[in-house]
DNA sequence: CAAATTTATTTTGCATGCAAAACAATAGAC
DNA sequence: GTCTATTGTTTTGCATGCAAAATAAATTTG
């Protein structure tokens, strides 16, 4: 091969495209059980975390598309996961509330980070933290 | 916080879902100079390395999604980069064949690598290894 | 204070990713 | 040799991801 950088097996990118589609399709059977995509389950991680945050700091934690982002709320809150408000102060803002639906999820949400990672037993707890540590960089220089 | 293991920081997989995303968006400015979106510079790369290969082969070595691939090879074929053939032994495959301009499109695409790679400058050689050694592990416990 | 600018969110149009169903053609079983 | 099962590809319906345009409301300017 006349221009090695062009193999597939040189590429980081293509390596990191493929990981993310496996990781949210590994995903798919512990979510059905809450009837959540991936996007809508970082959704509610994020709430869990913190709830009655605005649209904009729910964008800048979860990295999803803000045009989709709206869409994904109007799911969550036609499943009464969520409830989108105005902020008072500032009508531009709105803020997402748990419902209480969404609220007992998180019970429910508690087994599934084991149960994706026992998906990938080669990489162990060390080689996790690697990885994390390693895409932090990533994802700070992208940024 | 009741479950840390809920914790946007503690996933992994955000972190590949954010990386993934992130990466696909640096190509951007590249590649749209080559009138391509990533996926469709992925299966430029593949048929570089071996071209005339089935469809399926295509999407083994690509990881693309299938359905999306029709669409892909559709608008890569309108646009002269590829021709897509049946096979003459069995008729259920289909053979995709570079045209020209998709051989002579490789030269401009020599220097893309570079470019990317230029953008996360906080990842060295050693670690960018690193980094597809743990890809790969989880991508075959994945597969 | 009215106009221009900025910020927060939504809308739009297009390109996948994904699962499931539909099709077409070859291979196998009897 | 038909009938059935399997393989290769496409279609369909839905859920994002993305950029750019459109809205709405608050802020800054002059």
């Amino acid at each position: 091969m006349k221009y090695p950088q062009l193999k597939l097996d040189n590429q980081l990118c293509h390596r990191l495209y493929m990981a993310s589609n496996s990781v949210v399709r590994a995903y798919r059977d512990a979510l059905c059980t809450l009837e959540l995509t991936y996007p809508q389950y970082v959704v509610m991680m994020a709430l869990w975390e913190e709830d009655k945050i605005t649209i904009a700091h729910l964008l800048q934690k979860t990295a999803i598309d803000g045009g989709a982002m709206t869409q994904i709320l109007k799911k969550m809150t036609d499943k009464q996961l969520v409830m989108v408000i105005k902020d008072e102060d500032d009508k531009r803002k709105k803020r997402v509330k748990l419902q209480p639906q969404g609220i007992e999820m998180q019970q429910q949400a508690t087994a599934i980070p084991q149960q994706i990672r026992c998906q990938f037993p080669s990489i162990n707890e060390q080689e996790a933290m690697q990885l994390i540590t390693l895409l932090d960089k990533l994802n700070t220089d992208l940024a």
